[in-house]
RNA sequence: GCCAGUGUGGUGAAAUUGGUAUACACGACGGAUUCAAAAUCCGUUGCCGAAAGGCGUGGCGGUUCGAGUCCGCCCACUGGUACCA
């Protein structure tokens, strides 16, 4: 064995060896457990960041440990290849988006083999090959078969100038980022597919979902946003027309003393024809941003329309007024206002002196001044007529019952939720698979006629899709007769929500799924992906497996059993700032740190000229602040077993991990000591027989190290999926062989013991390494073929143990006590302590807490 | 704005069920080795204090014998917000 560890040899080795083996192909076999481990599959932009790399990392140290237990472990890869970024490269570069998007795939294959993961390639997949969107455009079409599709209006970003619908990524400041143009809502015409017809199916199942983070789960159910309420009419005066509206809050009914409607609203257009401040209001209202976000912070702004409401239960007149922040596409384009009860009603009345009238009251008759603020607690009903002095909650339930008598409103559940539209635009996805015939009869394209071929020889003048700029392209028939082709494609989503199932059986010709397949690999045992996809792609993917379930595709109700939602990573990002105040990012890699003799950084400056440079402090690794770390570099000088070890050991998986060039230097030393433990090993006579009974304590206690490591690291990567702590406890034991020098034979049985131990044990993470150390260490049969190691509980026992002695809660002595010790003789032990009888001194002893095998708390006074 | 999260030494972090705050690592400092340097190895390292001891987990308050952990309010940062993926 070589003295020194050339991460560069070893690792090719290894790599070799898993190729010409196989390693990491599976078939079902119904006799071995299956483990369905899966990361989200990446968008090819050209070469992996350092996100992929932590993903990918996870996974693969998930799959090889559960391979060790024994498991069938199915690890695929593939490629999540539509979307919007080739389409801007393809622009920028003059290349057509499919060959940009393979050839960017085939380089960042050749990353992850590089990395070591143990990927079953032959099921590889990208969204973007037509054997793939087949199958998706026929899914389609059953979904428009049961009734689950149709087409409405819905709002885009239009930019005027280049006449091209925009993402909301390409909204700069309210302007398109390429025109310049001030942006636009238009409403234009698309398919939706009914998510909310499966609303209450999927809020429900999330209580199904036992080992996914709870705050995920709390954020689907908040994002479907199931609600109670009351949906009830406003008749308009003198006109034989009325405004339909939702309340969650029906008890504050008595205290509307105006209604909002959307400025696209029928009333509110057609007040505008004879008021010219109205026309110009709704104008300015076109130019309103679409995102939520956007919507939600934007400055609230209305014009009254003139018009009259009845309150529907005292009969009094309140104004109509439209506003900005109400929307047409969503609900019925109108909303009741009790600016008393409500924190944006509130602001809307006080901006416009519109009445604010209180009708709750605080529970704990505390003073309320509704003028000044809106209350917007539940409390009892006053100024309410009949429901004065009920409870919000009677109240709730006696204004229902009210309106169902008289037959004006009803009660209803509602969703936050909206329908899923699903038609982008766009060039580079997939066809939406409809024809239009010439009497405008819309069909969806037969199986026999799938996949609709997106053509892949194109070029983008990045302004329409060469889909439509070529009228070609369109022309179709249907039965003999003339048709025209949607030119639309579907949002990446779609290709996003169900190639987990596809990776079953990836080469299926005649069908969508393998149900064989499909139903011994599914549910995946294991996700892992970033948490930004919390909420929309686990959503629409837990949808799209209800769909498969429904017809007939699937069995399961969940495609995902456990989820792992892994943080960011960042890096430290930095600036100099130019002759107008601007700044301008330095890489990372051009930039050193002063500090001072503590070690403490005062300051950064150039590595090239010495120039001054500042600190924006951490933030994700991105372009546009210049602070991404190329993990290839990192590779190239390192090899992947120290990458894989420092980004699994810098921080725990679900938490925003921090890049550091130093830090990556103490993993490479780590596993240096590590390889030099099993040379010194080996130079001192390598193994020999253990015989547990005929060992020394020393002996004894580098074998609990052992086993207690084995311990730690098993539950750290089951349970707890904390795969820093993990390796800090390899450490420790690395720490202890090295420290536990003991050439006799017992000894050098115990080292080969703890040795192993560490081998297999790192093995996930660093498998490289781990697959050469094995061999080293005598094994013939290779460290993937190995199973995990097992605990010996015999070499865990303890004869003594050190508890805490405190005094009103603070540390005052420790004691190092025999294991079977009784509470009494615990408590009498600690009274009899020198120190604790110091701080005792004077005092009343008013009680003594003795926790077996921890503490003893004197509590004295 | 709304929803969800995070905040602990000079730094990344650990503390798993409310029970010893700072494991493991980085950095820094001191030493060994070296002609010298790199690499490697050994030691010290939360803050104040000579010590005894005191203080200390973003801030303020609370529950408890005991709080990083539970509760309330506040601050800062991060992710999502339906056409980035």
């Amino acid at each position: 064995m070589q003295e020194q560890y050339s991460p560069d040899i070893v690792e090719q080795e290894a790599r070799q060896y898993w190729s010409s083996n196989n390693s990491f192909a599976v078939t079902e076999d119904p006799s071995k457990e299956k483990y369905y481990c899966l990361s989200m599959f990446p968008y090819p932009s050209g070469k992996l960041h350092m996100g992929h790399v932590r993903n990918y990392t996870i996974g693969d140290v998930v799959s090889r440990y559960q391979r060790m237990l024994g498991k069938n472990v199915m690890q695929p890869m593939g490629w999540d290849a539509f979307g919007l970024p080739a389409e801007n490269a393809a622009i920028k570069n003059k290349v057509a988006p499919a060959k940009w998007t393979y050839e960017n795939i085939d380089y960042m294959k050749d990353q992850l083999t590089q990395l070591g993961f143990g990927y079953d390639w032959d099921r590889e997949l990208a969204t973007c090959r037509p054997d793939y969107y087949k199958w998706e455009q026929w899914f389609f079409t059953q979904l428009y078969e049961k009734g689950l599709v149709y087409k409405k209006n819905a709002t885009v970003n239009w930019d005027p100038v280049d006449q091209t619908v925009l993402a909301n990524e390409q909204v700069v400041d309210g302007r398109g980022w390429r025109s310049g143009a001030i942006v636009e809502r238009k409403e234009i015409p698309q398919w939706f597919i009914k998510i909310t017809d499966y609303a209450d199916e999927l809020l429900n199942d999330l209580e199904q979902l036992e080992e996914w983070p709870e705050q995920v789960k709390t954020m689907q159910r908040n994002w479907i946003g199931r609600s109670e309420g009351l949906e009830f009419e406003f008749k308009i005066k003198d006109r034989d027309e009325s405004v339909s509206v939702y309340t969650t809050r029906p008890d504050t009914i008595m205290g509307v003393t105006y209604i909002a409607v959307a400025s696209q609203h029928p009333l509110a257009i057609e007040a505008a024809q004879s008021n010219s401040d109205l026309q110009a209001f709704i104008d300015d209202c076109k130019k309103n941003k679409v995102a939520e976000a956007d919507m939600a912070t934007m400055e609230k702004a209305g014009l009254p329309t003139g018009l009259k409401a009845i309150h529907p239960l005292t009969g009094e007149e309140v104004p109509v007024w439209t506003a900005n922040f109400v929307l047409m596409d969503y609900g019925s384009g109108a909303v009741m206002s009790v600016p008393a009860h409500d924190e944006r009603d509130h602001e809307f009345a006080r901006k416009y002196k519109l009445a604010i009238k209180q009708v709750i009251a605080s529970e704990s008759g505390s003073d309320i001044d509704v003028q000044e603020a809106a209350f917007t607690d539940k409390g009892i009903l006053v100024n309410s007529g009949e429901f004065t002095g009920l409870s919000s909650q009677e109240a709730f339930e006696a204004i229902v019952a009210k309106f169902e008598t008289l037959g004006t409103g009803s009660r209803k559940v509602n969703f936050r939720l909206r329908d899923w539209g699903v038609s982008r635009q766009r060039y580079w996805g997939a066809p939406i698979p409809m024809k239009t015939l010439e009497d405008g009869t819309e069909v969806t394209v037969p199986l026999d006629e799938l996949p609709v071929t997106l053509p892949e020889d194109v070029e983008l003048d990045g302004v329409i899709s060469p889909i439509k700029s070529n009228p070609e392209w369109a022309i179709t028939t249907h039965n003999g007769q003339p048709a025209t082709r949607e030119t639309d494609t579907f949002d990446t989503f779609m290709e996003s929500s169900w190639y987990y199932a596809r990776y079953c059986s990836p080469q299926s010709h005649d069908m969508m799924l393998d149900p064989k397949a499909a139903n011994y690999w599914l549910p995946v045992d294991q996700y892992i992906g970033g948490i930004e996809h919390a909420i929309l792609h686990l959503l629409y993917a837990r949808f799209f497996h209800k769909l498969l379930r429904d017809v007939g595709l699937v069995e399961s109700d969940e495609p995902f059993k456990r989820l792992l939602c892994q943080g960011m990573v960042l890096a430290e990002s930095f600036y100099q700032e130019d002759e107008q105040g601007g700044k301008i990012w330095i890489a990372p890699t051009d930039v050193e740190a002063v500090s001072d003799n503590k070690g403490k950084v005062t300051g950064y400056k150039r590595l090239d000229d010495g120039s001054e440079v500042f600190s924006s402090g951490m933030s994700k690794m991105s372009k546009s602040k210049n602070n991404g770390i190329d993990p290839q570099m990192i590779i190239d000088q390192f090899g992947a077993d120290t990458v894989r070890l420092f980004i699994m050991f810098a921080a725990p998986p679900e938490q925003s991990l921090e890049w550091s060039d130093n830090a990556v230097e103490g993993s490479n030393r780590f596993l240096k000591r590590l390889w030099k433990a099993v040379h010194n090993h080996q130079a001192n006579g390598g193994n020999a027989t253990l015989n547990t009974s005929s060992l020394n304590d020393e002996q004894k206690a580098m074998r609990r190290k052992t086993h207690e490591t084995i311990q730690k690291v098993s539950d750290d990567l089951s349970r707890r999926l904390t795969f820093n702590t993990a390796i800090a406890s390899v450490m420790e034991l690395t720490n202890h062989i090295s420290k536990f020098v003991d050439v006799s034979e017992q000894g050098r049985a115990v080292t080969q013991e703890a040795l192993e131990a560490a081998t297999l044990l790192l093995a996930p993470m660093t498998p490289h390494i781990c697959h050469r150390l094995w061999e080293e260490l005598g094994h013939s049969d290779a460290v993937i073929y190995a199973s995990w190691p097992q605990t010996d509980q015999n070499a865990l026992v303890k004869d003594s143990q050190e508890v805490v002695l405190q005094v009103n809660g603070k540390v005052r002595a420790k004691l190092s006590v025999s294991v079977g010790i009784t509470k009494e003789a615990l408590e009498a032990l600690a009274m009899q302590d020198e120190n604790v009888n110091r701080f005792i001194d004077g005092k009343t002893v008013r009680k003594v807490i003795v926790v077996p095998g921890k503490l003893v708390n004197i509590v004295a006074n």
